[in-house]
RNA sequence: UCCUCGGUAGCUCAAUCGGCAGAGCGGGUGGCUGUUAACCACUAGGUUGCAGGUUCGAGUCCUGCCCGAGGAGCCA
């Protein structure tokens, strides 16, 4: 007999498959009983049907328990009543495992009794469908990245130095001398950029922030292009373009994974380019307007970035941003050098900022003193600094939070849920 | 790190003024021929986060600690 995945089943109807998943879920009533099995494309309803109440199979659908793992063999109909719209007319039930106690039943349960059980909550329809959105994103990123031609260039894990400050590094022992996690790919993506002229990473990164917050992960994954001779007009409209691809994709693919989360996906079909555009200034304008407490000079706090996305039914973007609050590698605005060349997107509907980037320095005695300025250890520094030295030249990138973007996609309350395993401030386990 | 809230059955929660620790789900047993988080009946299930204290008596009040959630700062 054929084994068939559950999203394959319409293609064998009237056929006699094999299904191989776990139990999700069943129901009986005397001389019926309905078996609900996932196998990790779908969820299929099978039934069993007879008169006599010591049927062989009755006795082994009735030890049947949530998530034990079986082999089900049957026959496919089209049938209404069933959820998914087809059904197997189960001929046999063959167990592999009787799982007892399986502690996520199908009723409510509190976040961190889920958390602590996320090995197994990765079963369940909702965390299954955001997971899939998420593997849906991290297509279409690298589709729109090498469709036009950006070089993939992974960036190392380990590195000898901080890329914006110490104070969020994970430190770790590299033989007899000290490493940190990468925060960023960035600095090694400038270097790969002069190679290559337009490169992306795209890969785990790592922030030891104490922040405790439903935007942020200690350890989180993203995605930054970074390219040579580009302005940071050029990517700004690569920003774009690198949303509005991944939101049509997803919304083209992933349609039944956004209805079992209940996602109103309207507010997304809207968005169209281009997104607004906001230099640091007017922004605060506005925000003041709209009731924010904020100082000229202040970075956003997360009221701002919500009060700012809600005032537009799509992303926007902001520029300009006073030089002092950004990382030392900011190219200045030429005609107010008080301002550096950066920007940041802030997603729709309250989910703030999914990227932040802006052109870079390209002066060696402007790098060199904003490293001073930075109080960075220049030695450190060195091989980034050559990249001023020998042909030295405009560049500008971005890093897309991939996280924060799933959740925007997904309307989720925490980011938490858009990876498989998340790292959390004081949650390590699973 | 700071602020706020919380921790009671496997899970989600209730317990009035300090006075017998309870319900739903899940488990078990039985019933039901189309169930949709099925339903109905019965049943087992407790170191009330930990350590002290006050009291005739503490889930409830006090002190300390542990754990968790929400928010702030910082950031993608």
């Amino acid at each position: 007999m054929k084994w068939v995945y559950i999203e394959d089943v319409s293609q064998h109807n009237g056929q006699e498959v094999e299904i191989r998943g776990w139990v999700y879920n069943k129901r009986s009533s005397g001389k019926v009983r309905f078996l609900l099995v996932r196998d990790g494309t779908g969820i299929i309803q099978g039934t069993v049907f007879h008169q006599d109440k010591d049927f062989p199979l009755f006795k082994i659908f009735d030890e049947l328990t949530q998530e034990s793992s079986v082999i089900v063999r049957g026959k496919v109909r089209e049938d209404h009543r069933a959820p998914g719209g087809y059904e197997l007319e189960i001929s046999d039930i063959e167990v592999i495992q009787i799982a007892r106690d399986y502690p996520i039943t199908p009723k409510e349960h509190s976040v961190p009794f889920l958390m602590e059980h996320r090995h197994l909550w990765l079963r369940s329809q909702k965390q299954h469908a955001v997971l899939q959105v998420r593997a849906e994103t991290v297509r279409a990123i690298r589709d729109f990245f090498d469709g036009r031609g950006f070089r993939l260039m992974d960036t190392p894990i380990l590195t000898p130095s901080a890329c914006e400050g110490t104070t969020t590094l994970f430190e770790t022992q590299y033989f007899d001398q000290k490493a940190y996690l990468s925060q960023s790919g960035q600095l090694y993506n400038e270097a790969t950029a002069a190679a290559f002229g337009k490169v992306y990473c795209f890969g785990p990164t790592f922030r030891a922030e104490k922040s405790k917050t439903r935007r942020h992960l200690i350890e989180f994954w993203m995605v930054e292009p970074e390219v040579a001779f580009a302005t940071l007009e050029d990517i700004i409209e690569l920003g774009q373009d690198l949303i509005m691809f991944i939101l049509e994709r997803v919304l083209e693919r992933r349609k039944k994974d956004l209805e079992i989360l209940e996602r109103d996906t309207a507010p997304l079909e809207k968005i169209t380019k281009p997104f607004p555009r906001l230099t640091y200034d007017q922004a605060v304008k506005q925000l003041v307007e709209h009731g924010s407490r904020m100082a000229y000079g202040d970075d956003f706090g997360a009221p701002e970035e919500t009060i700012l996305s809600r005032i537009y039914d799509r992303p926007v973007c902001v520029t300009h941003f006073p030089a002092k609050i950004k990382a030392f590698y900011m190219q200045p605005d030429p005609e107010r050098p008080d301002l550096a060349l950066g920007v940041d997107f802030m997603a729709s509907e309250g989910y703030g900022e999914i990227i932040g980037g802006g052109q870079r320095i390209h002066d060696l005695e402007l790098l060199e003193k904003r490293i001073k300025e930075f109080n960075l250890p220049l030695e450190a520094y060195e091989w980034y600094v050559d990249l001023r030295r020998y042909g030295t030249f405009p560049h500008s990138g971005f890093g897309l939070g991939l996280e924060r973007t799933v959740a925007w996609l997904c309307k989720l309350p925490h980011i938490r849920e858009t990876i498989p395993f998340p790292r959390l401030l004081y949650r390590i386990y699973p």
